[in-house]
DNA sequence: TTAAATAGGACTAATTTGGTCCAAATTGCC
DNA sequence: GGCAATTTGGACCAAATTAGTCCTATTTAA
């Protein structure tokens, strides 16, 4: 169903969970994991492709955790999902390394190129902020972003 | 990486490639299949979805043989997609059968509704006319729809 | 009647994804 | 200095999805 995959829909959860949290101290992956029911390994997980990626600053040892590397305003929807799938490109025409070998010259790219940009721009077009409960004066709904099956 | 299936991007191949071809006849599978370099088994398959979602017309036995069912200014890239993935939809919760059991009420709908719209909005607004290789003057380059691996 | 098509559906192989686990490195604290 | 709490990195397996093929029935023109 064209759908992102899983782990990214709990890497969205996860970090506007965190999004939602006191920005002034750093928060384990067990406390993420007990906040939003999604498991601790896979939470692990989660957070360390986060940091990995320069989502999340990460604080190592005794009293360690993670925090966000920057506000919540500039971080997109499209950053998050990048993260976990790379380039958003729904083909692989879409992506700059384009592999149509058996023609000289792949004239795919322009259209799919378009429809890429459209799809990109709508999902850099919303902020981690607006997925969180801060703002329902501005039109989007309160989220109880716990782990709960269906998302 | 966010990607449509490997057989909706086929399907999209072969809808152009059947738009491209003569209005005034039917086009067997087997004449797609050769002309796209897509396996006939494959193609096939392809060809009944896109029939039985009556984006094809079809017309069985000798001399038989599939087209379009209407002007390929009114069937959109959105259209294509739906026949084989269902509807548009990045999360379950962004469907209207959502199954968030947990909570009382899921409200995690709303953000998610206005990315997916945004999304089948961009995709509704190709045209499968505009990946063809007949208008290369509104900006679109000319396609070379054969099958050829990356693609 | 026969040949050329589509229709419907079952089946298997290949690939991707989800989820878990273990060992190593880092850091704060007693 | 040593212990406990963390993150880091990577390997691994199970589950789910997707891709691709094939067989049989039905339809239709010649």
């Amino acid at each position: 169903m064209m759908r992102i995959n899983k782990l990214t829909d709990y890497g969205i959860v996860v970090m506007t969970r965190i999004a939602d949290m006191d920005q002034n101290r750093v928060h384990t992956a067990r406390e993420i994991s007990e906040d939003t029911r999604i498991p601790l390994p896979t939470v692990t997980r989660l957070l360390k492709t986060l940091s990995g990626n320069g989502l999340l600053d990460s604080q190592r040892g005794s009293q360690g955790g993670y925090s966000l590397s920057k506000s919540s305003d500039d971080i997109s929807v499209a950053d998050i999902i990048e993260t976990f799938e790379g380039p958003i490109a729904l083909t692989e025409c879409s992506t700059n390394t384009c592999e149509c070998s058996y023609e000289t010259k792949c004239s795919v790219e322009e259209p799919w190129q378009k429809i890429n940009d459209t799809v990109k721009n709508a999902l850099e077009g919303i902020s981690l902020n607006q997925m969180t409960g801060k703002n329902q004066n501005e039109g989007l709904l309160n989220l109880s972003m716990n782990y709960s099956g269906g998302m």
